[in-house]
Order: structure tokens, then sequence, then C-alpha cells
RNA sequence: GACCCCGUAGCUCAGCUGGAUAGAGCAGCAGCCUUCUAAGCUGCCGGUCGUUGGUUCGAAUCCAACCGGGGUCGCCA
């Protein structure tokens, strides 16, 4: 990595400064070097305030020698300046251009294969309803999380859970049958999960309707809650599903393949799809068999009947995992398709679930069980827990009706983009297909890094306003900048090939020393949203990037420069940060313009 | 009640493995298109970094307490 080449020459030298001039063995790791601050000159700075003891001497005469020993030693270093206890070093400009003569030739945000293969769960929808403002940043960050460990170097399986049985499913089956008159997603033109959404509001509304019934007739709430006659349906359907009832498995598969095509649906449009899905019809069996195993070896302990784990020593709480009745919770199927994965996929080195943080709790305990039953892999397990997403309103409540539903916000997003794209008229020769595919670009682009911008461990605020803003600190800033490069690109023509050597003696402008920085930096950053998992670290970068470049391409001449060396290079810087953006935009799913 | 997360400009967020006068975007105000895409650029305005203590040469950043917001604590999923 680059960032790391430019330390790699610097470290050894300051290691090699303190052995001489103050005969000292310097750990090349405690070494932190920082951002020069813009009112300074100087592209790394070293803070000597922790080295005073070690030279012996203040602040500004430390600094002094340390600078006087890298501008004699290293080549790259060109000069320095000394601020209070800061160590201003100033890069050459030939190592610059060398960057960018490496740089431009690939894709600087390909890391070296690591030979790891890792799964990354996401999205896990209930298919009793359509998805929602919540799923859509759970399935945008684990599908961005995805890209980014690929572009680093994994090889990643993307998959997720259908929670496709229970009693949430019968509830809408339970609907259909009383209220649908044979209706069909075709029939009354919904989209499958739509139309099955439907019914689970309808039972909804039946069971209240027979709860205040009872409750007229004299029962408690809490009786009419349980006895309502819709209610005990349901949990009948239930039971004859867990009894392979034929006709209600049949009902189950019609009304869960309309669900899926609605997903499938919505997956399609986001950009968004997935190596496996699993679903829990078949995988809420698993688990108990390694619970009981677990009790044979003593991990595990028996009272009142039920299977319990205790993790008190690891400051939790004791838990159940299997039932007096021998049936299992979802702890249970949790352990058991852990498990089933690691067997499934052998060489798999990393297992994330991308779920919310109100499942903090539940991930604690998951891994320390499968530690305890001796899983190796179970330090690789890793909870990619992400915050709320609020309206501005408060929280989304279904029983309130201020949900945000995917499809919709989708198509308001696109909308905008589409309104704003015509006013601004630049469209003249798209045709009605092109102009499709560019207002779903960049309404997805505004809802995409909307989300991923903000550190998903961090619970954030969604402001439907904001989301399609196209100005700013916002997706389609993003592209619009891309698109200019490529504008350029365009009128130039078939380039030069760039001959750096020709610029020698003319100085890089300080906007272009600022792109060059940012984008050295980006490989870094990359390896860090990867270890972090992390996608809003890109994002912000590339933003910092983008923004540097518009400043360049406010004040620096490219086509208009006479010099032609300079004229090339500019270009070349343009071509690399054009590719770098679009690849740093693919790691967060969202695909750039050639125009807009 | 116990435990976990969060609290930075009017709003939304960066910065948090300690370091220079705390940064963006939006909103507001003032400029810049006969010139490579003005979805842009430049400038101004705006901050007791929740509060109080502590550690340190140095704290938005680390520690403690408190205040405020959220979450989790089921033989539910």
């Amino acid at each position: 990595m680059f960032q790391d080449r430019l330390q790699a020459l610097l470290v050894p030298a300051l290691q090699a400064a303190f052995k001489q001039l103050f005969n000292h063995e310097l750990d090349g790791r405690s070494v932190g070097f920082q951002q020069t601050r813009p009112e300074f000159e100087g592209d790394v700075t070293i803070n000597v305030f922790p080295y005073l003891k070690i030279s012996g001497k203040g602040p500004e005469q430390t600094a002094q020698a340390l600078g006087e020993y890298l501008v004699a030693n290293v080549e790259v270093v060109e000069r320095f300046n000394v601020v209070k206890g800061f160590l201003n070093i100033v890069i050459s400009d030939a190592y610059w251009l060398g960057f960018l003569k490496e740089a431009g030739s690939k894709d600087i945000l390909a890391l070296p294969s690591n030979g790891k293969k890792v799964m990354v769960e996401y999205a896990s929808p209930n298919t009793n309803k359509p998805l929602h403002l919540g799923h859509l940043r759970n399935i945008f960050l684990g599908w961005s999380v995805s890209r980014i460990l690929e572009a680093a170097g994994n090889e990643v399986i993307k998959v997720q859970v259908i929670n496709d049985r229970g009693i949430h499913i019968c509830k809408s089956m339970v609907a259909w049958q009383k209220f649908g008159n044979g209706s069909t997603p075709a029939s009354t033109d919904l989209k499958g999960d739509k139309f099955v959404g439907k019914y689970y509001v309808e039972f909804d509304k039946a069971y209240k309707k027979e709860i205040d019934a009872l409750i007229a007739t004299g029962k408690s709430k809490e009786e009419a809650e349980k006895e309502a006659p819709i209610l005990l349906e349901a949990q009948e359907m239930l039971r004859k599903w867990e009894a392979n009832d034929p006709d209600v498995r049949a009902l189950w598969e019609k009304m869960n393949g309309w669900v899926y095509d609605g997903f499938e649906k919505t997956y399609a449009r986001a950009g968004v799809s997935f190596d496996k899905n699993y679903y829990e019809s078949q995988t809420y069996v698993l688990g108990k068999g390694d619970v009981l195993k677990g009790m044979e070896s003593g991990v595990f302990y028996e009272k009142d009947g039920a299977i319990w784990v205790d993790n008190t020593k690891e400051g939790l709480d004791e838990k159940v995992l299997l039932r007096r009745d021998g049936t299992s919770v979802y702890m249970t199927q949790d352990i058991g398709t852990a498990i089933k994965r690691f067997e499934e996929f052998p060489g798999l080195s990393k297992l994330i679930y991308t779920v919310g943080n109100e499942q903090d709790y539940h991930f604690k305990v998951l891994f320390i069980i499968l530690k305890k039953l001796g899983f190796a892999w179970a330090d690789e397990l890793f909870h990619l827990s992400y915050g709320m997403v609020d309206l501005p309103s408060g929280k989304m409540k279904s029983r309130e009706g201020t949900v945000v539903d995917a499809d919709d916000l989708i198509q308001e997003v696109v909308d905008t983009a589409r309104a704003v794209t015509t006013e601004l008229g630049k469209l003249d020769d798209f045709n009605d297909e092109e102009k499709t595919v560019l207002f779903e670009m960049i309404g997805l682009a505004a809802l995409k890094y909307f989300l991923l911008k903000v550190d998903p461990k961090k619970r954030m605020l969604f402001d439907p306003a904001a989301s399609i803003d196209l100005q700013g600190h916002t997706g389609p800033f993003i592209q619009y900048t891309y698109a200019r490069v490529q504008s350029l690109l365009r009128k130039a023509g078939t380039m030069d090939v760039w001959q750096h050597e020709h610029l020698s003696g003319t100085a890089l402008q300080p906007e272009e020393r600022a792109v060059l920085k940012l984008l050295h930096q980006l490989p870094g950053v990359l390896n860090e949203a990867s270890a972090k998992l992390d996608p809003s670290a890109l994002a912000n970068h590339t933003y910092e990037l983008v923004k540097a470049y518009n400043g360049f391409y406010q004040s620096v001449p490219v086509l208009k420069e006479e010099h032609a060396a300079k004229r090339e290079f500019r270009l070349e810087l343009s071509s690399c940060v054009a590719a770098s953006v679009k690849k740093a935009m693919w790691c967060l799913g969202i695909e750039v313009p050639e125009r807009m």
C-alpha cells in the first residue's frame, strides 16, 4: 500500500536518526505520523513531544535535528519546517509523480488476495411483511461490507436467512383464507410481499375486533388476547404446519412464493443479491443435537427439565437452550446453523452477521456458547451490529403506520432524481431508456450514500428531505465529479503516454498535491474499512477526495493547459481519480454514470 | 433495578489507537458561468465537544461519577 510504502521509507530513517543523534534504539511501531494541518507547509507531520525524554532537548531543537537528518538522508524528503513540537515534512514532487505513475496503470483499490473465505449474512427478512427502511440500512451495509472485503482480497459468500416459518406467516395465511376470496397478487396487481403483508394487517384488525368483542362479554384483556378465535386458528395452522399437513404446507408454499417474488424485485432494484439462501423452515431443527452433545460433555446443565447454559462467569446470565418439552429456542437453531455453515464451507475463516444492535446480547451469548462447545472458529464470528434508523417523528412503529416502505422510498428518491435532473436540462441527447437508467442510478446513489456515510454502529436519523438531496456531501455529488472527469477524458481524445520526466522543474500545484495525497491514502482507508467492517470510512474519504478534485478542477486548467506534459499529467491525475472513485463507489454498491 | 450503546455548530454527521487556533454538509448571508459539466467553486456566519472531577507536558479523544436519550435483560422470535 502506498501509505505504508511512504512510511517504510521514513521509519527506518527515523530509527537511524535516533541512533545517530540520540544514541537510542527507536521502536518503529511507536512512530506516529499525522496529516499536516492545511495551514502549514508539509505532507506528513511528526509530533516530537513523546521523544523529548530521549533527545534530552527542547521540542524545537529535537524537531530541527530530526528534520535536518531526514533531508540529508532520505531522498523523498524535500524540506521541513518546525512549528512548536511539530516537524512538518515536505515530500518531493518526484515521489508524488512516481506514485501517480504507478497508480495510473492499475486499480489501487484491488488489494492482493489473502486466500480467506468470509461469509456475510444480511437482510434476513420475515415473510409476513414487506421490507422497510431498517432493512435497507441492513441490506446496503451487508452488501457494501461484502464488496469491501472482496476488494480487500477475500473470497466472500453472501447469504440470508429467510424467516419463512412461524406464527407470523400463519396469521397471513389464516387471514387470506378468510378474507382473500381467492385473490392473488396477479389478480390484484399487488407486489407479492405487499399482498401477503396486507393479510397480516387484516389478521391484526380482525384479531383486535375479536378481542374487543370478548372484553365486552366480560373477559379480561389477557383472557381475550389468548382466546380470540382467529388467533386459535393461526395457532392451529402452525401445529398443522409442523405436522406436515399437506394443505397447510401447500398454502404456505404458495404464499411464501408470492413473498419471495416481491423480495426479489426489491433486491434487484436495490442492486443486491445472495449466493445462498437459508430458510428457517429448514434450519430450525438444527442445533438440538449439538446442545445435547454439550449436555453430555458437561458444557451445559439440566434444571427443571430444561437445558441451560451458565454464562455468569462471563458477566452474563443463564440461558435456556432446550425447553422442558425438548423443543428449541431461537438460540438453539443459531448454534446449529453456525455449525452447519462451517461444515458446508470447510475453508471458511470468518462469519459476519449483519443484524441490528438490539440483538447485541443474543450474539454475545451465541459466540460464547460456540466457544464453550470447543469450536476454534468461534473466535472468527462477528456481529456487525448497526444502529436503528429513526425518523424525524421518532421511532418507526408498524402499529402507528410510521414504517417507511422500502419500495416506496426507492421510488421516491428516483422520482426526485428525475425531477432535479430534468430541471437541470443536461439530457438533450439521452433517449428514454438511458434516462431511466440514469435516474435509477442517481436516486439509489443518494439513498445508499445517505445510509452508508454514517458509522454503522450509531443510531441515525433518516431525514427524507436530506436523503434525496443531490448536493453537498451526497452520492450524486460524487457521481457528478466522476461524470465531469469522463467528459474531460472524452474531450481529450486519445491520451499521449504521460512522461513525468518532462515535468521536472515544474512544481506541483497545491491543488494537485492535495488530490494526490488523498488518492495516496485511499488504499489504506479501504484496508481500514475492511478491518473495521465500516463502509462509512470509505464513503467519507471518497467524499474528501472528490471535494479536493473539484477544487483542483475549478482552479487548475487541464485541457486548456498549454504545457503538454502538464496537460497529460493532469489528465492522468483526473483519470486515476475517476477510476478510484468508481471502484470506491463499487465498494459501496453505488454505480457511477458516464454523463449526468 | 442490572448491563450495553450514544450525547461535537440551528439541523445531520466527521474527528475518538491522547497532540497544533475542533472539521464537513445542510440551513442563512455575500460573491463566481462569452472559459474543460455551476449537481460545482470561493468567502462569511455559527461550537462551555452533555456536566463535574481525575490521569497527562497535553483530553472532544482515556478513567470515574452524574444528567439526558436509546437498547437489552422470556422455557418469545
